[in-house]
DNA sequence: GTGCGTATGTTATATTATAACGTACTAACT
DNA sequence: AGTTAGTACGTTATAATATAACATACGCAC
């Protein structure tokens, strides 16, 4: 079951347990992977769990920088082996306006999703409204159009920094 | 007057006249640059009339190796000055998930848009779908976030191409 | 025609991403 | 355990996209 109507996404609530979200999105990946007969190597946990751990998306050479600094020294190919099988997984969702990746909050369950990206604070928030992904299908297919993906990326502020 | 229901917008409606199309589409640039103080210099006139001819997005060194071809040897920073300008001036858009840019149908009124990408023929219709910002404007205020932009590029595969 | 603001030229480099090929690991079977 | 086939990772090089910083030229207002 999604948020309900008028609760914020974790992202965008502060003080949320992030620590928790993300402790139960490595649970998450590691029994979807399992199941799938799937490899979530160490390079590929680390990669999500650093991704997870951000509320911003994180850009590939970031990442690097991060397995750098833990003693990896991975070069780009490694990291964006490792960013490919996340997308292909869905454990991931890459933000195309910002050249960066992203935690997928719901990766158990095929979904269409929409991110609203704070300007300010970089925070990203995925929903998944019918509304917003009926709409597309309905105008898609008024022009005979055949979806295979939908990228929607609002941006914006956020509450939190509309607050400050 | 947008497109009417069940009609296909022009760039994806075969043998449709182009070259009467990048013909008004320059115009009305013109129109809009002199009404709006704005000096739509002959470089920044000649990337948007590429950008125009072409249905598929174009690349800015794609841009830059007309320009080359036309005698023109401009540098990276000139055209990216130039789409800086068309951008700003709204008479294309950036298609994010593709890093390139395309012409914008409707520069003089203000409006959101969407756009369906043909992975096979790299065509782009540009729509301006109600329901759709509508239900993307709805979302965000239920979640009190305030939208700046609305970027929706919807990939998969056009009428033109699924017949094939 | 002088001066100021804007546009363009130029050099250098940053950022994001992938091609190509080699090595190592892993799991399945014998 | 040894063989092997497939997958993951390492390494080198380079492609593709984009911008910073500073110099020159252009165009319009006065």
């Amino acid at each position: 079951m999604a948020r309900k109507k008028g609760k914020l996404p974790a992202a965008m609530r502060r003080g949320h347990d992030h620590g928790r979200c993300v402790e139960e999105a490595m649970t998450l990946a590691a029994e979807l992977c399992a199941r799938r007969g799937a490899r979530l190597t160490e390079l590929r946990r680390s990669v999500l769990e650093f991704v997870w751990q951000s509320h911003a998306p994180l850009g590939a050479y970031a990442i690097l920088d991060m397995l750098s600094a833990e003693g990896r020294k991975p070069m780009p190919p490694t990291v964006y082996r490792a960013l490919a099988f996340l997308l292909q997984q869905k454990l991931i969702h890459r933000i195309a306006s910002l050249n960066a990746y992203i935690g997928c909050i719901d990766p158990g369950r095929p979904h269409s999703s929409q991110h609203l990206i704070c300007r300010l604070c970089g925070t990203v928030a995925e929903v998944d409204e019918e509304a917003i992904s009926g709409a597309i299908a309905a105008s898609a297919r008024d022009l005979q159009f055949s979806v295979e993906r939908q990228t929607v990326e609002v941006t914006g502020i956020c509450v939190n920094c509309v607050r400050d």
